[in-house]
DNA sequence: GCCCAGGTGTTTC
DNA sequence: GAAACACATGGG
């Protein structure tokens, strides 16, 4: 948290050159959700059928966009091999063949068998119920090809347990409307979202889908204000 | 044709 | 350590 700028003063339109103060504070964070959800109704993420399928999408998703992981989702329905046991048994090249339409196949074919070794032993009966955060956590991050958002995407969405999910768009809305550096690390910027909002997984699970409708549709890399739940808040112009 | 997408690991300074 | 690079398809 060491390079977050300190917050407590009042939100105003920054209107001259100096720092401008970050503000995803409890209530800029509390607005930044009210907003959306004026837009939005609640999304009831994760799109899946099964956790074992959500689970699956949280890897095939990264840096990829979801219509890709849905071709690749229906091959491996099709294939039967969205469940468990048969992912752990196909062959690796015809699983890359597979998920091809999602993109880097083969990386995520040997980052999908990787996951299938941590799930026969740390969660054999599908939920890991009893098992505490902070070992399924540790042990999904030790995973290689399982980053901090795909491990907290899966706690999350898949597994039910509290952990706030933090990608490339919520970085980019709190840079450009919270005026964060936008060089904090993943784990900074989980901290202050489970340090400023209620802990509540409902919450979590919303709020992150939110931010993702946000950054789909106008927080993007050229930004589209138009319609945008925050053209009123205050934003930085440069970025 | 170019840009981008719900990242992560490895290599290189 | 941080910056640069590799990984790849499909839709706008």
């Amino acid at each position: 948290m060491g390079s977050l700028k300190k917050s407590g003063q009042r939100r105003s339109r920054n209107p001259s050159k100096a720092p401008k103060q970050n503000m995803a504070d409890s209530s800029g964070l509390e607005e930044l959700y009210l907003l959306t959800r004026k837009k939005w109704k609640p999304q009831g993420w994760w799109p899946g059928d099964t956790p074992f399928e959500i689970m699956v999408g949280a890897i095939l998703t990264q840096n990829c966009s979801w219509s890709n992981v849905e071709l690749a989702i229906t091959n491996l329905k099709a294939a039967g091999c969205l469940e468990p046991q048969a992912l752990a048994d196909i062959d690796i090249g015809q699983l890359a063949n597979l998920i091809r339409p999602s993109g880097y196949f083969n990386l995520k074919a040997r980052r999908l068998k990787n996951f299938m070794r941590w799930y026969t032993e740390v969660l054999p009966d599908g939920h890991g119920k009893g098992v505490p955060l902070s070992l399924l956590r540790s042990t999904l991050l030790a995973v290689n090809g399982i980053g901090p958002e795909t491990a907290d995407s899966i706690l999350l969405y898949a597994l039910n347990r509290t952990v706030f999910v933090i990608d490339a768009y919520t970085r980019r809305i709190l840079r450009r409307h919270f005026f964060i550096r936008g060089k904090e690390t993943y784990e900074e910027l989980r901290l202050l979202f489970e340090a400023n909002i209620k802990r509540r997984r409902s919450l979590y699970n919303d709020f992150h889908a939110q931010i993702v409708m946000l950054g789909k549709d106008h927080c993007r890399p050229s930004a589209r204000c138009e319609g945008c739940p925050l053209q009123d808040h205050p934003h930085d112009e440069l970025l």
